[in-house]
DNA sequence: GTTCATTTGTTCGTATGTATC
DNA sequence: CGATACATACGAACAAATGAA
């Protein structure tokens, strides 16, 4: 099964073929088999597995989890086209998309705000902060904001359809475009944290979006965190849309976490 | 200087105000005020000062480093159009480019690359590992991948020019653009941060990207980590490249890190 | 290597205002 | 009205990290 005439380490060649493995969909269950499985399976002390599954790990390929297993890692994949679509792209991969709104205020501008929207400082401000998930898990929390006296009628309409897409249709905005995006990563403040409900050591991707409608006003801007262990964004280049990489498939170390209060799902 | 009126908490104020201040550009240095000079101007309590830098620090506007002060995080900015232009962008930020190449190797392609390069397996694969720096530090580790039969030429035209680009246009690839790119963040290896010189608690931000020719043909595969508190990304929404955010001021930190041996700059 | 000054990080304690029951 | 809980703000002291002498 190992190439015997070593011009690659054992370990390499088992993180190749296991690599090979997981992108081709075996281990349909999210599942790996437990190292001294493996171990047995390629002929080879259990040192050397952990050390290929070592490799995976830390190309996000595979998450290892102590005590529980390793499983395939099940990005939740969200493009970053011109529109935003998080929910179409769950939809997409078989998630089911839920939220919990945690307020719904009109404040007075901060400083960013204000300069993003073109606002004047201390002009009212819609905020929306909320936690997205998918299939019950935490992916993202994040702040949304609006002008406020265009958008006055925008509250009772989140509040009827859930969805900041369809109540801005509702207020007239029959289409919007992300305007300019910046992306980086951080840990996150001890908040951000719970909300995800993630390890304060882990890492999460923080996007600021700016979104405008078609007249190429600037109607939102998002401050949105998203889980780093869950998530990862794909930029299509061309026009083609094709799908590569991780195939996501079964299910992940199950779903531990009790399901918090979602209102729309 | 603080509204009397406390429509808003100190903190709060505070807050709004040095992110004023940082985007505005003072603090040119890079430098903020230290805790107890931020406390004895605004007349507050150092504990007022550290939660409103807390926010801040939370939002990546600045970067607090314990026995050093806090800084005006600079944050390198990418621009993720439709060519990859590293070097341009940073020099565009006025930050000196520069790369220490590890490795430059004709190998087996693995399993990942040739599929993303559409070879058969086990085709011949050139492949490059370099660190990226500016301003002599570093930013990001990669490794590149080219179909080694049609590249042949490409390890003598990157010896002499030192980059990919002006060696691929060696080679007779007047022009490259992205295809696909998928971003996700997790944290490092340990080969990983000790190349970023960055702490294995810090995250990064992982970029795999592949490039293809004119033709639409695949022609290089990337695997980069960024160093995640010294890079972000920027996503151009529509066709303004309009600039927002930080302005990009001052010296960070300063360079406490011995400058390695740098080929190219 | 040791010492020292500087700066942030942490943990006590205290007091006040505000919302809720 | 009181009782309680919570966020805000101040004061003091010590711990930990860093850089330089």
């Amino acid at each position: 099964m190992l190439d015997p005439e070593k011009r690659l380490t054992l370990w390499r060649q088992i993180a190749d073929r296991l690599a090979e493995e997981v992108t081709a969909g075996r281990f349909g269950d999210g599942r790996l088999p437990t190292e001294p499985q493996l171990a047995a399976r390629f002929g080879v002390n259990r040192h050397t597995i952990r050390r290929a599954i070592g490799v995976l790990a830390d190309q996000g390929l595979i998450t290892v989890e102590q005590g529980l297993g390793t499983f395939v890692a099940r990005h939740l994949e969200y493009v970053l086209g011109r529109r935003p679509r998080f929910d179409a792209d769950l939809r997409s991969q078989g998630r089911e998309p839920g939220r919990c709104v945690l307020s719904v205020a009109t404040i007075e501008a901060d400083p960013a705000t204000a300069r993003d929207l073109r606002l004047n400082r201390s002009a009212p401000v819609l905020q929306i902060e909320m936690i997205a998930y998918a299939d019950g898990v935490a992916v993202s929390y994040g702040i949304h904001s609006f002008p406020a006296r265009r958008f006055a009628a925008l509250p009772n309409a989140f509040a009827d359809t859930n969805s900041i897409t369809a109540a801005l249709v509702r207020c007239g905005v029959t289409d919007h475009t992300r305007e300019v995006t910046r992306l980086l990563t951080r840990l996150p403040s001890e908040r951000e944290a719970r909300y995800l409900e993630q390890a304060l050591s882990r890492p999460v991707l923080q996007a600021e979006a700016i979104n405008a409608d078609l007249a190429n006003v600037r109607i939102q801007r998002s401050l949105v965190v998203f889980a780093g262990d869950r998530v990862q964004f794909r930029l299509a280049g061309g026009s083609t849309g094709e799908t590569i990489g991780r195939p996501g498939s079964g299910a992940q170390p199950a779903n531990r976490r009790p399901s918090p209060a979602i209102i729309g799902g």
